[in-house]
DNA sequence: AATGGAATTCAATAATTGTTGAATTTGTGG
DNA sequence: CCACAAATTCAACAATTATTGAATTCCATT
């Protein structure tokens, strides 16, 4: 991933509107939940809860999808979990790291470790 | 870690411009970097470099220690891992995640780990 | 104390982003 | 096909954020 891309996911998740929004669809699982139910527990009116899922979901961090008269929404979480690999990459080389911070097991990390044991 | 402190985290990141300087702080390690040098690097005006590195510091992810007439930044890998935490928690229960997802074994985890341990 | 370099602060401006009422699209059931 | 409900789009406005030249502060050296 490269720093503009990561600093778009950044940024969209960086507004505690969108960010509520995304905590809830990751504990929502792939399941997911539509739109009302969403603007019902955050108290969001619906032009700019369009607006922040429109933006989720360009960015890549949320899906939808048509369901009858509902749109489901999903959290993306292979986009989350290459985030954090950009963010947390080359954070524990050597003696750079503090000792208190531990990386993360990431997708990009655990397919290393798949090559190394193939 | 609270949203509305979350969102501010990942606001701060959420600039193309900062999250160059904060790669390069995390890449950097604890021993930091000078103001100028981070300027040089990323052909940032003085100015401008000033008011990311204040926003940076403001929210706590970053930190600077004059040394003579420098100042070096060092990031702060703690504020960092509280982050990575707040966006994955929850994220790994049940039949939630897709399983590509690895969660990150940060901090807060660590500590639970310990816990059960003692 | 004077010079010069590192870094910040200030101030003015430019650019982007967020909010929301109203209108519109899309789909369901009467 | 009509009425209604879910969700989005539009348009206008409000608010925030970013950039940078100029002035300022802080410190070391002479």
């Amino acid at each position: 991933m490269e720093t503009l891309n990561a600093a778009e996911l950044l940024a969209a998740l960086g507004h505690e509107s969108r960010l509520a929004i995304f905590r809830l669809l990751v504990e929502a699982g792939p399941a997911g939940i539509n739109a009302s139910a969403i603007g019902e527990q955050l108290g969001m009116a619906p032009a700019t809860l369009s607006f922040h899922l429109a933006h989720l979901s360009r960015v890549g961090l949320i899906a939808g999808e048509r369901e009858s008269r509902f749109i489901h929404y999903s959290a993306n979480f292979a986009t989350m979990d290459e985030l954090i690999a950009f963010l947390t990459s080359n954070c524990c080389q050597g003696e750079a790291c503090l000792p208190k911070t531990t990386c993360c097991d990431t997708t990009e990390k655990r397919r290393a470790k798949i090559r190394k044991t193939a």
